[in-house]
DNA sequence: GATGAATGAGATTTCATTCAT
DNA sequence: GATGAATGAAATCTCATTCAT
């Protein structure tokens, strides 16, 4: 008995918490109203409450499910890329490939909903923070990586360059949240060209250049 | 007496968008009370709702006057460096100094709360993509005139090339909404790194490298 | 279920119209506070809500159902009787019996808080003379039948004739609303003797009086 | 001074007693706001409250003056004609006619609420008792006259018949304030053809009919 | 386990009234 | 005298949460 409920109480949470990510998408976290999850739920008030003791709850539920999955496998395939150029598209690829498909606007739109809930929330900032950290320390690694082969300037911060990373990727994200209809190929080429000196084709920079 | 009128009602406006800048920035749009813009700028529920018809009207004010005035200015000192390096260096100066003073860090937290009713209010998105569109046109020129010149790499889309910028921009802006001591300094020296070829020191790019 | 939840929202529905037929009476939609009606109701304003969508549409039911219903019945029994003056007679004693009793007082106070509101307000006003014309033409028949039977002056308008005993009956309504300890029964000898010719004891009309 | 400033004063007061008679008859005294009544009159807040030290004032002040002016010389008029029908057609028209013209419909309809308003507070309707009985006193002196004389039935209670009158009468302006276009003619032909015999052509009434 | 009617605290908004200028 | 900005109590309505069935 203990398993099959366990199963099902899993497959219940599953469900609602599938459901207030639509709403939550489309209203935001607060304007969404317990109603409006039962209702895409196609629970009752009662049925929710016995999963989850909150709106509040739930909440953090979502902002949780939220994030990147964690992705040390991700990271895994790229360290078995040798060389550093292709290791570095192939991790773009595979972090923009998730941008594509029929639930990425929802997440992306959640997503921003959760930045903001994370600028106001201490509790959902505290495990955003968390998860970003122990994202951010895998790219890490592929950075100094890279700045010890010679491919990426070491006079860089390599924390500084993570954080670029993510602002070329969660940038782009809620450029898509607000408007899903814009493509990501191009947007893909630069990032790649960027990271991998082929956007500049100018003079090439004189050896104390940024070093500021 | 419209003389005086009318500075009056700029006054007290602008001392309710303040008041409300500060409880948006703290509490986001949503759970924030009128009780508590009443308080925070010192009037009553009345007083308020003589500047202001409706709560929705405040946070339409407040999505305007979050987004940067434009800048005109900006754009033309830019134009009036002639090398393109150190004008991109200007550019990625004059915008990541806005971020730095006491005023930054509401601004910032209030930004994402923007960005989140963005996503979810079709007056307030509207508003947003037309401030965006006007100030991606401003950068979009210095993009192509520097692709014109030979310092950018033409295969790649001047669109996607702003994006990525605005990206660079929006993305740190969040990451110091969330942790406001963020330093800038080293974060700054990346960005122009990227943008003018200073990241990559690995081999150069194949000729056809960025043509997708 | 469905059955016990129409039961149970028809006996809702109307425990909130009866609580605010007395508040009304009362005090008059306007000064009426949904508090108020919540208190007499016995039930909290959520319940209410629950019912109603708004005060307006509290309003709107009670306004069509302090109007008499439909009174088919009375018309027909009237109809039964052969002679025109029993047959007035029975209709008046119909009317004005009504006004007796416990609910009365009440329902008289309401309707002329109705009749307020059908000035102010397009929809009871709607309402209001919708049913208003239907009731008059049950009367029309029977004056005009009347007249075709020469009991009643053909030179006069049907209509106004109608007019006239609405008129009679509102109009001690109004009364009766006003000071509720207003006897009938003289009242009511009055309106029959108008209405057959046993008022005038003077002079006969000349043939052609009554032609304006 | 002071004969100047009661000029002024007195001058004033109508003016806001003008607008808010507009004003109610329009919205009802409860949805009528002191802003309407201020815009309607032209005048500020603050000069309004110079004049009247309330809003309730303003609705006692507006009731009294709905009222009939004390019509002495209309019953003196009817006094002079010495025919009793010719009587009772003069002060019919007198009455009747005072419903015509362009502020007659507004008067109809502040007065309905006037009646609304004399059902819940006791300050206005004991100014309406005390106004309607003295109206009263002198139309029953002219019914009772009639009685003496022979031309009206003596076993009818006079009061009940003044009753009847002022039915007639306030029932048709309920009638014209819901219904403004509705004419008079047709309808005052009926009134006096009810009071003077002019309806009824059917048998005449044994001799003890009416005594209930 | 599930339901959904009921609760009631709390949100937004209005408006009669005051008072400094 | 006149103004109209400001006040703040009170009204309408919502919604997270509970609990009897």
């Amino acid at each position: 008995m203990p398993k099959v409920s366990a199963v099902h109480i899993a497959t219940r949470k599953q469900q609602i918490i599938d459901a207030s990510f639509r709403c939550f998408a489309r209203k935001g976290f607060h304007p969404t109203t317990m109603h409006d999850i039962c209702t895409d739920a196609g629970l009752s008030a009662g049925a929710v409450y016995r999963y989850f003791a909150s709106k509040q709850e739930i909440i953090a539920s979502a902002c949780e499910a939220s994030q990147e999955p964690p992705n040390s496998e991700l990271l895994a395939n790229a360290q078995k890329t040798p060389e550093t150029k292709e290791r570095l598209h192939g991790l773009i690829d595979a972090f923009f490939t998730r941008l594509e498909g029929l639930g990425a606007t929802i997440l992306n739109r959640a997503l921003v909903q959760v930045w903001a809930e994370a600028v106001i929330n201490d509790n959902v900032r505290g495990v955003f923070k968390e998860r970003q950290a122990k994202m951010a320390d895998g790219i890490k690694e592929i950075v100094t990586e890279s700045q010890r082969r010679g491919d990426l300037r070491t006079t860089l911060d390599p924390n500084a360059i993570v954080q670029a990373m993510f602002a070329l990727y969660d940038g782009f994200r809620l450029q898509k949240a607000i408007d899903s209809d814009l493509p990501s190929e191009a947007y893909v080429e630069v990032v790649k060209a960027l990271l991998t000196g082929a956007l500049w084709t100018g003079s090439p920079p004189s050896p104390t250049s940024g070093e500021a």
